[in-house]
DNA sequence: ATAGGCTGTCGAAGCGCTTCGACAGCATGC
DNA sequence: GCATGCTGTCGAAGCGCTTCGACAGCCTAT
């Protein structure tokens, strides 16, 4: 293991001017710094990242917190991972990965440690218990003992309350209007939401319920009637929720799908039936494009910028980290594609 | 911030003590121990990490390098993943996260800066950049400067030559010579094996390879003809890839899947071509659990235990750092599990 | 010519922890 | 009664780095 006193030695200048050549916190002369990077590339040296993170008081290491779960969405969540991990690189960092089995006990354990300079957390339920550890600014209520001591972090999702939070976020309400809106203009007067599983609702997890209020107030606006039906991922559940849902509205003539694992069994199913996309019913999904194209039938979709989402994040953390920037709640604007699933309603029999 | 000097302090004891209450390397008193521990708690002491990793020569952190790339089986990475970071805090280890996309100045950064205690790698190419600075013992060529300086690692996957590495992946030439077993068995005589994106094959990621070697010698075995064909996913790429295989081999009854993306549009396919399964041919998928009971036809199917490896690198890589246990090439079991896509094949007309 | 200001470099302190050797106190063996 | 061996605790050194203050050498302004 190479140290920097042996570069030092090595460049026959003392170990401070080594920490300032690798720093440049202090200026050193071109010939100076020069000698040191070469015997710095010539010994191989990497500086301790121990020592660095002690004497630093920062470690260079920003703590991401993914969902134990993987009952939704995982390649989004992968996604946002790898995203998070090669920003992170490009400022310097590391990236930490947690699981959220801990739940807030990880937080305590990172932030006392000094492991990490800063969270960012993943699946943010409306109330998380997480998030009196992570709140700054003046928020009542918050667990910390003085200003400034809590861990700089930023959530990927939204919770309740965002006081004293940086977030970033799909807008999902934009992304629920978003969907209506298309299908209102082509005519479609019964919509049916097909969403996640039960389980995703209860937990109160903000993207599903801000989907639909979204969605529901579109439809407010546009006159049109929305039936909600939440939905396990697979065939038999969705048969059995495809039926009800034409039971209780045969006229249904628009579907808008919030849950990747139900997006081919709707195609196949409703090709079963005899109802064709887009002639007799149109479809659009709420998926990363892999998936829309993917699917048998090419989907109208609204994006999730998975990447997107994890680089932003990131960006606000590193921006905190030094000292720029504050809380701030950022949405990121929805994009609809039309593609092959979606056309104007068949004409009322 | 609470240092152990405070809650030595606290205690009435010397921060020596304190050390060796927490790491139990030397007795301590009943009376002495509680009192150091009652003050741990009250003043929600946590050890510093950077301090901990320069005094004690190891930082409690194990790297996982995860393939930048998602153009495949990105849930079972996930689930991977999930398992590395849990097995890995229970035995009091956290994760740092690296993706592929620093290559072998990934595994030189962390080791030469003593971030990471060991490193476990996934997707691992047959002749990978990275396995010169994994390997140890006695391989010639190596390219660490002396015994017992390499970072201790695990594999998951297998490379060319395992000498001085340690390995876990599931038997791939075992899980391939299963399918044909369990078809040959049915009675089919024509196979076709729809494999991976034509990318995964020339990246030479042994996994695919070794799969078609055991698919290919057990086929000989049984005097059953295999047609292997690599697939990018989606419907388009395997419409075009069906059509080429009845073109070529029309007396195909049997199939075997290797690529999570085609297998939905393999069952429709072939429903849409007015092919029954299992009545008229038999799929046989290699893939998670998850996705073979939720796919339209429940698929018999060989699992990928991607917990099982997730966990037992963990093990392994815990045991090496404990100074228990060498070099050594795991490979999971296959196991196959019938279920209805697969049944006896038709009479020849 | 001299005071003042820069620049570039160095030495030393200290970050919070682990660990080694020392040693006090006590029980044991003869 | 004294050497012996434990047990439990302490002090101090040191891990590799950052950073502060000091200061030598030189340039500029007066």
């Amino acid at each position: 293991m190479v140290t920097l006193a042996e570069v030092a030695q090595h460049a026959g200048v003392s170990a401070s001017t080594v920490s300032y050549v690798l720093s440049g916190k202090r200026s050193i002369s071109a010939t100076t710094r020069q000698r040191v990077e070469q015997s710095i590339r010539e010994l191989g040296y990497h500086p301790n990242a121990g020592a660095r993170a002690l004497a630093g008081k920062r470690s260079n290491i920003i703590a991401l917190m993914v969902p134990l779960r993987t009952d939704m969405y995982v390649p989004v969540m992968m996604e946002i991972a790898i995203a998070v991990a090669t920003t992170a690189r490009a400022h310097g960092y590391d990236v930490l990965l947690l699981t959220g089995e801990e739940g807030p006990d990880a937080v305590r354990r990172v932030t006392g440690s000094g492991l990490a300079d800063a969270m960012i957390l993943m699946d943010v339920e409306l109330e998380d218990e997480r998030l009196p550890l992570l709140r700054g600014g003046d928020a009542p209520g918050r667990a910390t003992s003085g200003p400034g001591d809590e861990q700089p972090s930023v959530l990927i999702g939204l919770p309740a309350d965002t006081t004293g939070l940086t977030c970033v976020d799909l807008d999902w309400s934009a992304t629920g209007a978003l969907c209506v809106e298309h299908l209102a203009g082509l005519g479609h007067r019964d919509i049916a939401v097909i969403g996640e599983a039960p389980a995703v609702y209860e937990r109160h997890t903000g993207f599903a319920e801000r989907t639909l209020d979204g969605l529901r107030s579109r439809a407010r606006e546009t006159g049109v009637r929305v039936l909600h039906r939440p939905c396990e991922g697979g065939y038999d559940a969705l048969a059995l929720t495809l039926a009800r849902i034409f039971d209780e509205r045969p006229g249904t003539t628009g579907f808008v799908v919030q849950n990747e694992s139900a997006v081919e069994p709707l195609l196949a199913l409703l090709r079963q039936q005899g109802r064709a996309v887009p002639e007799d019913v149109s479809v659009v999904a709420i998926c990363p494009d892999q998936v829309a194209v993917q699917a048998s039938v090419r989907l109208t979709s609204v994006a999730i910028p998975a990447q997107e989402m994890g680089r932003r994040a990131v960006e606000h953390l590193v921006a905190k980290l030094d000292g720029r920037g504050g809380d701030e709640v950022v949405l990121l604007t929805p994009e609809l594609t039309v593609r092959a699933s979606s056309g104007p309603a068949p004409a009322a029999p």
